[in-house]
DNA sequence: GGAGACATGTAAGTGGTTACATGATTCC
DNA sequence: GGAATCATGTAACCACTTACATGTCTCC
């Protein structure tokens, strides 16, 4: 339902092409939407058949053409309506397969968990260098973009990912070190 | 995809109805997997045909039948070999329907922003006291219980999510912060 | 009389994943 | 020679949501 206005929103501040909203995704946005290639193309082709969107293709001699989307005013229309429409229900629907296997620990040997819980911490931790590594300034300087992303907006979305990721690993670290003590 | 091992884990532990099922993600693991009523009488479904459970029908005069689920030999296998493959990548994908409101924040009055912000740190203060409130001794001393579910990992998996709840609240509170003080 | 708990399910539609398919260029 | 980047898409399958459908008992 919301990928289809993440990708309106995208396009309210810049045209792109499927392969370019994917990019954003991935590097931009990914700490609060993921969406795979085949998600996107075709949730593009239903939203020009929507009118949400138009399309025109730019012919390149060496690569494959492009084929580069913009939003139109109904689309826009719509973009703004879902926006002033928070959702009742500010929690997204939970589904973590690690802390399924977690739950039911009990039925594995605690070495697996200790080193289970060590894999988790290094890779919150990589994932943590990666989003202190984002420059926001080199991100907003690019001219192409209209900075409807406000540069605060983003500054938000970057700070939760940041604190929930040392939260994360606090967690776990936690976790071995109670694992350490309750010898039973 | 595990939502089939959830069920599993849980019929491990003890024979259960569809509704109780329900019950137990809603009340017991909610923090950690969320599924829908039908959801759960589809996957039963495909289990059964699958030999993994098997169920009975107990007749009840005042209310209509009972359909219990029981484990098979074959489940539990199916079910441990689950267990122990961890999966590669241990953060699970990521569809935050009101961070994506707030990354296009800037299209909105600053009103709503707050607006929204405090009804998110209403709402996780509500989750948090719910979560604070579990009462692990009553859980356990059910006495159909047979404890698979260790009382060790079950008090990690809540400890998770008190300290993200925790970590949630802050960071609204950081960013109503921040909206004061640089009055743009 | 109505709401809510108990108990089961089906149907239709939408959303998401995985795998396949093509093809040039650039860099190592 | 091989991997990565650029660039597009299709097909099949699986997961999930929402709405519908039925019926009793208990408590207020």
């Amino acid at each position: 339902m919301s990928l289809k206005f993440g990708i309106l929103g995208l396009l309210s501040d810049k045209d792109l092409t499927g392969y370019a909203l994917k990019k954003e995704f991935d590097q931009s946005i990914s700490h609060l939407w993921t969406a795979s290639q085949s998600q996107i193309y075709r949730e593009l082709n239903t939203l020009e058949k929507n009118e949400l969107i138009f399309s025109r293709i730019e012919e390149q001699p060496d690569r494959p053409d492009k084929k580069i989307y913009t939003i139109t005013p109904v689309g826009r229309t719509a973009f703004q309506e879902w926006l002033e429409a928070f959702p009742e229900n500010l929690s997204s629907a939970k589904r973590d397969t690690f802390m399924l296997h977690m739950l039911f620990g009990s039925a594995l040997p605690e070495e697996t968990i200790r080193y289970q819980l060590h894999r988790f911490i290094e890779q919150k931790k990589a994932y943590l260098k990666l989003i202190e590594g984002v420059d926001l300034e080199a991100y907003y300087n690019d001219a192409s973009r209209k900075e409807l992303l406000d540069k605060r907006y983003m500054r938000f979305t970057l700070k939760r990912a940041l604190m929930s990721l040392e939260t994360l690993i606090e967690w776990a670290e936690w976790c071995l070190e109670e694992m350490k003590e309750d010898v039973k």
